[in-house]
RNA sequence: GGGGCAGUAGGGUAGCCAGGUCAUCCUCGUGGCUUUGGGAGCCAUGGACCCCAGUUCGAAUCUGGGCUGCCCCA
């Protein structure tokens, strides 16, 4: 019978399905990099219709070059710390040796600053507000894993900024959660957001807010980044402006950034045994329409069958809805096993007997709730069904994401899921508590978890924080 | 960062130690007939030994290198 798709076997589940209901093919014979199939590329393009929207509101899209000069690359100290050992390098023409190597981007920071210099003259060119949807490379040593942990991110969501305060760069960095938030939310994916520790901060930044999200399997994965550079790249790359009062003042600046975990995260957080699971707002196909004939001989029912379906069809896409009638010469049986692997949010019936009461059959992908509609009311109910659904997926998604509070006498027990607890900022203690419970400090609660017990650290009984941990992707 | 295992048709496996004749299964492809409200059945047929080199009369099998994947530990 149908093979098994186990979601206790998470790191199976998850190979299996981004075969199966062909999001990406992982045959292609370079580690770490994959092809897209068509149904995965519409749903990757559905995901980032929304955060376009979102990001067009108050940020400009612009397209940066994927080589960096390895001189510019190297200028900023801390950063190329940071990355140094993941830079793919590009060191000919031809057979001719470049003069000056030059990288494949790990992140724009270097490729963009140099010419925010040259943007930027005046306070009347602030802010600056940009952001792109490029690849970026990263010379992973660690196992890669198709969406997770790639050697090219093809869709990188950066985006950077410039201010003429810093002020006005921390409002950014709160509008931009903000905007994060939002699109996370329409993807029915529940987070925690955390300020990441000291040392675990983007490179050269001078702190680092994250957005994580619980897998199935117990471990976090970090969805979203948002960095408060001050002015340290400013200084680096020397990127000032004239303020009104005649003097010469530095940018403050941010950047923040989404990958392909936001895919990883739509598949693996809805789904079930039975395959995908998608939200309706980013479901390629929202409802699937499957007709229930008789494919041998002229039955003068399968032709009623048909035209109804067709009639609904084109209802349905009149109304707006991504529909598609699968007309093809299987089973139902086969049909409906299909669609559900494809995580299509809701299956609709049509056969003899729903046509003799003028009627059609839903079904519910999330929950297989199964009842019948009269066809004069398919839209509303429809359109109704594909909110309930989004709703059905978020609360049950957040309902997985439950936060356990621990103290320190609880540290022994394995950690499941994420914990939070009290810890001091020193890196000593994160450290400690790091290598005592097998997993990784998140970082300070700044949303989605609730207070600890106590205000001592864990460790050093010192003055604590709120802080999350968990293990982590 | 350290260690281990593996790669045979679209997918799953056997064969490898001990070199030769050999596959097999499937919800795979194709054609045909019969079926049809939850993965239909029968018949016919197609298709592979990860790549490169070496050893050899002869390599899926042995040796070396490469590529790719998986698991465990830090």
């Amino acid at each position: 019978m149908k093979s098994v798709l186990d979601r206790n076997n998470f790191s199976e589940w998850y190979n299996e399905i981004l075969k199966r209901a062909e999001i990406l093919d992982v045959r292609y014979p370079v580690k770490g990099v994959y092809v897209w199939y068509p149904y995965g590329l519409k749903l990757r393009n559905l995901i980032y219709g929304i955060l376009r929207a979102l990001m067009d509101e108050e940020h400009e899209e612009v397209l940066f070059p994927l080589l960096i000069r390895r001189d510019e690359l190297l200028k900023e100290k801390e950063h190329i710390k940071g990355f140094e050992e993941e830079v793919f390098w590009v060191t000919h023409g031809g057979t001719t040796e470049l003069d000056v190597p030059l990288a494949l981007r790990p992140t724009s920071e270097t490729a963009m600053y140099p010419i925010f210099k040259v943007w930027i003259r005046s306070h009347r060119d602030l802010p600056i507000r940009v952001y792109q949807i490029v690849n970026t490379f990263r010379y992973e040593t660690k196992h890669t894993r198709p969406l997770i942990r790639l050697r090219e991110i093809t869709s990188f969501k950066e985006a950077h900024t410039a201010h003429a305060s810093r002020v006005e760069a921390e409002e950014q960095i709160t509008k931009a959660i903000a905007i994060y938030r939002n699109f996370f939310d329409r993807l029915a994916i529940p987070y925690v957001i955390t300020k990441r520790p000291e040392w675990d901060k983007f490179p050269g930044a001078e702190y680092t807010i994250a957005f994580d999200t619980l897998m199935p399997d117990g471990r976090t994965m970090q969805i979203a980044t948002l960095h408060m550079l001050g002015e340290n790249f400013a200084h680096t790359f020397d990127i000032r402006y004239e303020a009104e009062d005649g003097s010469s003042k530095f940018v403050n600046q941010t950047c923040y950034g989404i990958s392909e975990r936001c895919v990883a995260a739509v598949i693996a957080v809805h789904g079930d045994d039975h395959g995908l699971v998608l939200p309706p707002p980013v479901a390629p196909i929202q409802a699937v329409i499957v007709p229930i004939i008789f494919t041998s001989g002229a039955d003068k029912r399968a032709e009623e069958v048909k035209e109804a379906c067709n009639a609904l069809y084109h209802e349905l896409k009149g109304a707006g809805i991504r529909v598609f009638l699968d007309d093809s010469p299987d089973r139902p049986g086969a049909k409906y096993y299909y669609w559900e692997m494809k995580g299509v949010p809701l299956r609709i019936e049509l056969g003899p007997r729903d046509l003799a009461n003028d009627s059609c059959t839903f079904v519910r992908r999330d929950n297989f709730v199964k009842w019948r509609v009269p066809l004069t009311t398919a839209v509303p109910e429809l359109i109704k069904t594909l909110d309930d659904i989004q709703y059905s997926l978020h609360a049950r998604a957040r309902e997985k994401l439950k936060i356990r509070v621990s103290d320190a006498a609880e540290l022994k027990n394995a950690i499941d899921g994420i914990v939070a607890l009290p810890l001091c900022d020193r890196e000593r203690c994160g450290k400690e508590l790091e290598e005592t419970i097998g997993a990784s400090v998140l970082g300070e609660v700044l949303y989605g978890a609730p207070r600890t017990f106590g205000k001592e650290c864990v460790i050093c009984a010192r003055e604590a924080k709120d802080v999350l941990v968990a293990r982590t992707y």
